[in-house]
DNA sequence: TGAAAACCTGACCATATCGTCAATTTTTTA
DNA sequence: TAAAAAATTGACGATATGGTCAGGTTTTCA
């Protein structure tokens, strides 16, 4: 599967009216949602159906199958997935790129917990329908950014890290805080996760990383410009 | 939910024949493997008992429903993941304790895939079935540990970090090639993890991870007794 | 060895859920 | 405004799957 809606097309094409516009994005949500809670196979149309307030006649009439929407869902979310790598070139001083990256991995995570639940799910079961995007795009981005990696530490920016293992990491250590929530929740004895939660948790996984790749930790505890 | 069987009942307490013990130990391995691919709703009885080389029936003979041989994987899989913390306390050496954990947890990691995964599929759902684990013996335990790495740091003997979230991420770091083992393979340009990647990610979660606590790497790349 | 317990299984049922469809209503547009 | 296009929806069919059960076979053990 490509991230593009379809070859020749601009982003949101508008194609149909603009009720099939609205209606979409509602379904898209709604499918988000039930996708995160139950995954593919226990998701039900029904239930979509009912989080987007339509009835389920209604729901195959913009979406043929399940798998339909399912994929649109992960079309969804690796349109958010792929961006914040920008920093991460020759050029940049790399404690500040990989803060920058840190950081804006972690926002996204407690942003979207759902989408970045729908996509672990989709990874554990086999990735059946991204396996393609994974072993395209998703490689070649990684190729590049872990060489511009390995020009930061032949120049004796950084520690010697595998660069390839270090963005596996990065990714394990963020989704972790939506993918675990429950986990993260019952260790930390908090009911939910607020976003005084998250800043803490960014502010460890800083000082971790950096640490671990030889950056000096920049960020104590406390010192964000957010409101506690 | 408990680990333990039964209350009342040592381990593995023979109830039943023979033939009873044998089976038992056959369905679970097959639906060990099953919900791993295929998750809770995924996973068919039909499938399970296919994979188990015993009819379908047969199953039911053993265990009622399927919601009964999910509990039991996930107890057998609790039984591994309890222990390997015991290296973890006040008179231990940081560094040898914590590396004696990474590296007991990447082992399992890469010895049972299939039971993180299971295990991660439940968390990703929300926990129904263990999250009275979690939020009691789990907590409980890491709540301990974190005291002992309190200590530690106190003693200026590893650099300031958050304990429990020390333990999330030790977690994430390792699962992580388990769990979305198909993602790790996309990236790493290899069709699957043989033992030789688990010795490059066990060499690179060392490293960065005793480098974040400030304590110096002891493991240089290929420094391992293993052949390769 | 014989009876009781454990084990086995094909056939079957109940239910859930995906997807279809034809008839109807609403919206767009010429 | 009238015709065409888009949107709506309740009822229905097909299928998959969890679970039951009665009757049979094998194993155990006194």
């Amino acid at each position: 599967m490509t991230v593009a809606p379809s070859p020749g097309e601009v982003d949101t094409p508008a194609r149909g009216g603009r009720i099939r516009r609205q209606h979409e994005v509602a379904i898209l949500a709604a499918a988000e949602q039930v996708f995160a809670r139950a995954g593919f196979q226990g998701a039900t149309m029904a239930e979509i159906a009912l989080a987007a307030g339509l009835p389920k006649s209604n729901l195959h009439y913009y979406f043929g199958t399940k798998a339909e929407v399912y994929r649109a869902v992960l079309a969804n979310i690796l349109r958010l997935w792929l961006a914040e790598t920008d920093r991460i070139n020759a050029d940049a001083d790399p404690r500040e790129a990989l803060a920058h990256y840190i950081e804006a991995k972690m926002r996204l995570t407690a942003e979207h917990p759902d989408a970045s639940r729908v996509f672990a799910n989709e990874l554990l079961h086999g990735a059946p329908e991204i396996g393609d995007y994974l072993c395209n795009e998703l490689r070649l981005l990684v190729a590049d950014k872990a060489a511009v990696i390995e020009a930061w530490i032949a120049a004796g920016k950084m520690a010697p890290v595998d660069p390839v293992h270090l963005f596996i990491s990065l990714w394990a250590l963020t989704q972790t805080y939506a993918d675990f929530e429950t986990q993260v929740c019952a260790v930390l004895n908090r009911p939910s996760l607020e976003s005084a939660d998250y800043r803490r948790a960014t502010a460890h996984v800083l000082n971790l990383v950096l640490r671990g790749c030889g950056l000096a930790p920049p960020i104590l505890e406390g010192s964000f410009p957010c409101s506690t």
